[in-house]
DNA sequence: ATAGGGTTAG
């Protein structure tokens, strides 16, 4: 019990009514309370809750859980305070209420609250648990997810979708491919399989698992997708390097009658650039334009993006200059865009210009620096960067390193690969082949394999003792892998991308848990 | 009485 239910009690001992003196008050108190949530006032309304000496219809209290949690409030304090007020005055509330309030604590970031409440809960129907396993799930703890999600069936309570679901999304987060197979086998033989959200789950999942025939059959099996389905196909499509599908699943969309998200249209739009489709991302502007997405922030950044990438500077201009269209993406989409087709002095001027920068920015000025050997101008612009700002990341430094390479400057390469090391960059991979071809281009072959070798041992500790990394030749295939457990994510998606990029033969991926179900 | 899945720039 925290400090304001005590507060609460005290005022009841001191001989305060429970309850109100006149049935009209808790009434009329309602109806203020009301008021305030109708014009938006949450702060206020809870205030006058919490200094109310008589409990309120439990349907206020449930209201109130779901506003303090709603998108943009967070309100945790206000979560508290009505959590407090409602077991003083109903010292055993229905457990409805109380999963409700279990549900505000995490949304409001507080898993500790939502745990807390449900270990004290004298008695849990199924929703607690589920409210506790979402909890999980969202506040990135997948493995408490899992182990919640035996647990419930042990003490006796039957997963429904919404179990499910949860678990299936503690399952994509960290690509749990072999748990996701037996929890998809327990969604069968429940006979939850026909459930819309559910199917796309596992359509997310297996598509995230470089899966993509599973994924695609399930997709086919949904009955009818919803615009988060759609979205989940295209965006694996495209993520695997197939474009072309992915453009193709999004005009089926249309024929689907289903109306894209916004994010569909990015996604659509970054898969055309991604096989240079201009005339595909020309109709898709026109689809946007006919359903008034055009002047959404985001869809048109990646119309931006998309005209940019694909060389039609001129159209990408033309939206970039409406008014309203301006964020960091968009600003950044555009100077990315004269950067990378070699017009750096225009792309300079625009970044000069950028009302706002972060390291992305900074990032796509260099990255269009270094595509065009304009070595002079990149170590300029790194030491400006330097002096205006403490953004770095792996990108920064990878391309810092391609300077280096392409100056032949070992002497600054050395320099960079000492902060690499101090500020723990080591493990990217990004880095990591950036040290190795600095070193090489300036002849160095001792250093260079030494970060080889240091290289590849990080990997050995950091993934193979926790997991599983083999590598092995087979029927004259070069490498196939298996992959990284939950404790190796970053590795385990860093090799796989490595993998892709270096276009080695994928085989399935073997992801492993722990953890064997068993109901 | 409810709850669950997806997310643009280097």
């Amino acid at each position: 019990m925290g400090g304001n239910s005590l507060l609460n009690l005290l005022l009841c001992d001191k001989g305060h009514l429970t309850k109100p003196s006149n049935p009209a008050t808790a009434k009329a108190v309602t109806t203020t309370i009301l008021n305030h949530l109708d014009s938006g006032r949450l702060r206020k309304a809870v205030s006058i809750l919490f200094y109310a000496p008589f409990p309120f219809h439990f349907s206020l209290y449930a209201r109130l859980f779901q506003l303090c949690s709603s998108t943009g409030s967070r309100a945790i304090v206000e979560a508290r305070k009505v959590e407090s007020h409602l077991f003083t005055f109903s010292p055993t509330p229905p457990v409805f209420l109380v999963n409700r309030a279990i549900e505000a604590f995490a949304k409001c970031g507080s898993l500790g609250d939502a745990r807390e409440l449900f270990e004290e809960m004298p008695q849990r129907d199924g929703g607690s648990w589920n409210a506790l396993i979402t909890a999980c799930s969202h506040s990135g703890s997948p493995e408490e997810a899992f182990r919640l999600f035996v647990k419930m069936s042990r003490s006796g309570f039957l997963p429904n979708e919404v179990t499910f679901a949860s678990a299936l999304g503690s399952c994509a987060a960290v690509l749990a491919l072999s748990l996701s197979r037996q929890v998809h086998g327990l969604i069968v033989k429940y006979g939850f399989g026909g459930n819309v959200v559910i199917g796309s789950s596992l359509v997310d999942i297996y598509g995230k698992c470089v899966i993509m025939d599973d994924a695609r059959k399930i997709f086919d099996e949904i009955k009818n997708p919803n615009a988060i389905s759609w979205n989940i196909i295209v965006r694996r499509y495209l993520e695997m390097g197939e474009g072309e599908e992915a453009i193709v699943m999004f005009f089926h969309m249309f024929k689907a009658a289903v109306r894209p998200l916004k994010f569909t249209f990015s996604n659509a739009l970054v898969a055309c650039s991604s096989i240079s489709a201009l005339d595909e991302g020309i109709q898709i502007h026109g689809v946007a334009i006919k359903m008034g997405f055009d002047d959404d922030e985001i869809v048109s950044s990646s119309l931006i993006d998309m005209y940019a990438k694909c060389g039609d500077l001129e159209s990408a201009s033309a939206i970039f200059d409406q008014p309203n269209s301006k964020d960091v993406i968009s600003w950044t989409s555009i100077v990315s865009g004269y950067a990378m087709s070699g017009k750096t002095w225009k792309a300079r001027e625009l970044f000069d210009e950028m009302p706002e920068r972060n390291v992305i920015s900074w990032n796509a000025m260099l990255a269009g620096y270094t595509r065009y050997s304009q070595w002079e101008e990149a170590v300029d612009f790194i030491f400006l960067m330097r002096n205006t700002t403490n953004n770095i990341d792996q990108v920064t430094l990878g391309l810092i390193l391609k300077v280096c390479a392409g100056l032949s400057d070992v002497e600054l390469g050395k320099q960079v690969h000492g902060f690499i090391y101090r500020h723990g960059f080591s493990s990217s991979i990004f880095v990591g082949n950036g040290l190795l071809h600095m070193y090489s281009k300036c002849g160095k072959m001792r250093s260079a394999k030494t970060v080889w070798f240091h290289q590849i041992s990080h990997w050995r500790d950091r993934v193979s003792s926790n997991a599983l990394l083999s590598s092995y030749a087979r029927r004259g295939r070069i490498l196939h892998v298996a992959c990284a457990n939950i404790f190796a994510l970053e590795q385990g998606k860093q090799i796989h991308g490595f993998m892709i990029r270096n276009g080695y033969t994928m085989d399935t991926p073997f992801l492993f848990f722990s953890c064997t179900l068993r109901f």
